[in-house]
DNA sequence: AAGACGTTGCCATGGCAACAAGCA
DNA sequence: TGCTTGTTGCCATGGCAACGTCTT
């Protein structure tokens, strides 16, 4: 019986696919205003996650059963339109510092009223960057956003959703306009009839093994993979919803999240090979067509299918491992962005990909330590030993 | 007339300096639970401009005048001590997650009402930890942290003090017991008196030129260098508040927050040695001894000042140029970290220093924009014009 | 009965802008 | 009077923990 289902509804658009492209390569950050020094490590760790996580939703999913699938189409296009069919005013090219009545004539164009709509303050502040950009007004900030919306919304409430620890941020009582451009059937009133049809429970679900059948590698401790196996679980959970949910800013930063919060005495049983190939496994698994690892037992499988996956091009694998290296540096050094693109195509090598997150996150937790001398040493050892053991 | 006056009271402790020598060195995150990825690249910027304004300030002050301090370097001894005088209770080796009785009555031990006392959060909340460590607590975290205190102390206030936009949270209400091991005569109930004779009017100033007096350097835009003028004014003032005020893991954070956070607009005249030389005569003259830059007429003096002073040493300054490079690109590769350790110890090349946080937030800046080809090229020809015109 | 999980209240910090006070 | 600058209210987001519901 599993113990966790994954809600997958259909294929991920191509448009959806993207977008996350975009997000990679663009490590996030649209207009460049919210990038810090020292970004480009974070883009390194990010990147790869994304392409690990991305990966195994593309190929976690089943055939689209039809439920709800054109409203979220709709909404692409809508997000990715060139032009609003009616922009409030247009100023000729002369970018505006920030006006309040315009935003309160929008919103009164786009929004509404809507008792048991709730909608993520995030997806509300993007269309008004998005307002701001076609009409050359510089946008203010959420918070200020915020004032603006309950100057307009006097009686809107907060609610916080989400999965444990992840909740955001939503307004509850606004909706989105059916006849706005920026609608979306879920965000308006329209939405709440449908809504309830439409139980997760009853979408396709990607099935991730029960703990009790998993018979574990030898050589790590049972209860720190379970930790990790629950956190992992969950971190797949969110990752389609956010995906399904079309909160494709959130995804990367949640990857971050993720992948920089694993504690530290989870990373022991990270840098073992078997724990890495286990989880490819999954992505290779899923990536074969199944939803459910529960039809095959899995007792053994793990050892016998990774050393199987591992000879496949292992020659290639230590080549691209140290292609990847000296890439990684190079853009550590600022010199440049192309691996970014090289990753992206090499997105095949999945337990490559895994295997170096895991390498980078070792790699900056040492670093953290600031230990003045011996460091360089004590650094090359290791990676020495990491060397060998991906061998 | 000097539009900004500099409150400076007596040469830093060598307490002070260990301090802020051991921030430099430990990346200012102690505990290492706060590192993240990607801190090397900042710590490089941070240990550059701690080093560049720590310095300014050092060299700005003038002969102690006896006032208030007797109070702080007793605080220094405090903060330093090695043991409490009377732990509410010792563990043995066990860490213990938490206890809130028990910070109860620490808080009841070493704290008390005291009507017009403001006492930073961070102060409270660092003693906090102190006292967790030596009990073998795992410490909560602030905002919980918080809700113990409002047990504590039910009418406590909040209080947002400091310059403008660099507000910190204070509580109002709540002072140090005279009695207390972290006893600080500002933060308790007898510093309310004491205060009040000593504004920082009365203190010795640093006078910064005013900008009428102030001829500019050839080719930079008058409106440009104002700005940046306002902003590093301010700036140091801080720096000074900070350092007086014994809140030196502010300086660190503050120093990273106004390097980082110069606009796009005004990288471009930080580029021009001629701004950057200015800034280095400042600190120059402020290091012979002068309290005060009016006396002195200030026409024409940068260019030719700047050029004399080029002129010292600058085979030993280009020499020393490359060898930081190297030393900053290989941290940045996460190799070591003794470079810190050589930079504190070229402390005398303070305008090298300057023009390294500038050449480096021009790098990270350039690198923020993340174009996918050609970076590579264009960098480094930005890099070899850069290179040209400090020659 | 115990655990898992979503929701929500209270705390934290931080940005912006309005207000107030001091000064040229 | 106009400018500068400190203070504060309102908004934002986020962590932790308590509570209630639901599952095992």
């Amino acid at each position: 019986m599993p113990s966790c289902q994954l809600a997958s509804l259909g294929p991920i658009p191509d448009a959806v696919m993207d977008e996350i492209n975009e997000c990679i390569l663009l490590g996030g950050a649209q207009d460049g205003s919210e990038m810090r020094i020292g970004a480009g490590v974070h883009d390194d760790v990010a990147s790869m996650t994304c392409i690990h996580s991305v990966a195994l939703c593309r190929f976690g999913v089943d055939t689209p059963k039809g439920t709800a699938e054109p409203a979220r189409e709709t909404s692409y296009n809508i997000m990715g339109g060139e032009e609003m069919t009616q922009p409030v005013m247009q100023y000729d090219n002369k970018v505006i510092p920030h006006s309040t009545p315009l935003t309160l004539r929008w919103l009164s164009e786009n929004y509404e009223f809507a008792e048991g709509v709730c909608i993520p303050r995030s997806v509300i502040y993007k269309h008004y960057r998005d307002f701001c950009q076609k009409n050359g007004m510089t946008p203010v900030n959420p918070a200020s956003f915020g004032k603006i919306i309950r100057q307009k919304f006097k009686r809107v409430k907060n609610r916080r959703l989400g999965t444990r620890g992840y909740s955001t941020y939503h307004y509850y009582g606004i909706g989105i306009r059916s006849f706005s451009v920026y609608y979306e059937e879920k965000y308006s009133r329209n939405g709440l009839n449908n809504r309830t049809n439409l139980p997760s429970t009853t979408a396709p679900i990607l099935e991730f093994p029960n703990l009790q059948d998993v018979s574990l590698p030898v050589g790590v401790p049972h209860q720190l993979f379970c930790s990790f196996f629950t956190m992992y679980r969950t971190h797949c959970l969110r990752v389609f919803n956010f995906i399904y949910r079309n909160e494709l800013d959130e995804v990367k930063e949640f990857l971050q999240h993720f992948w920089k919060g694993v504690p530290l005495h989870l990373m022991d049983i990270l840098g073992s090979n078997a724990v890495v190939n286990m989880v490819g496994i999954w992505v290779k698994h899923f990536k074969d067509g199944n939803t459910s690892i529960e039809d095959e037992p899995w007792d053994g499988r793990p050892q016998t299918a990774s050393t199987e996956c591992n000879k496949e091009g292992v020659d290639e694998i230590i080549q691209d491992d140290r292609h990847v290296t000296v890439d990684t540096r190079a853009r550590k050094l600022g010199i440049g962005h192309s691996a970014v693109q090289e990753m992206i195509e090499s997105l095949g090598y999945r337990e490559v990909c895994a295997r170096w997150v895991l390498r980078l996150l070792t790699e900056d937790h040492k670093g953290q330590q600031k230990a003045i001398t011996s460091e360089l040493l004590q650094r090359y050892r290791h990676e020495g030993n990491d060397f060998c053991s991906v061998l």
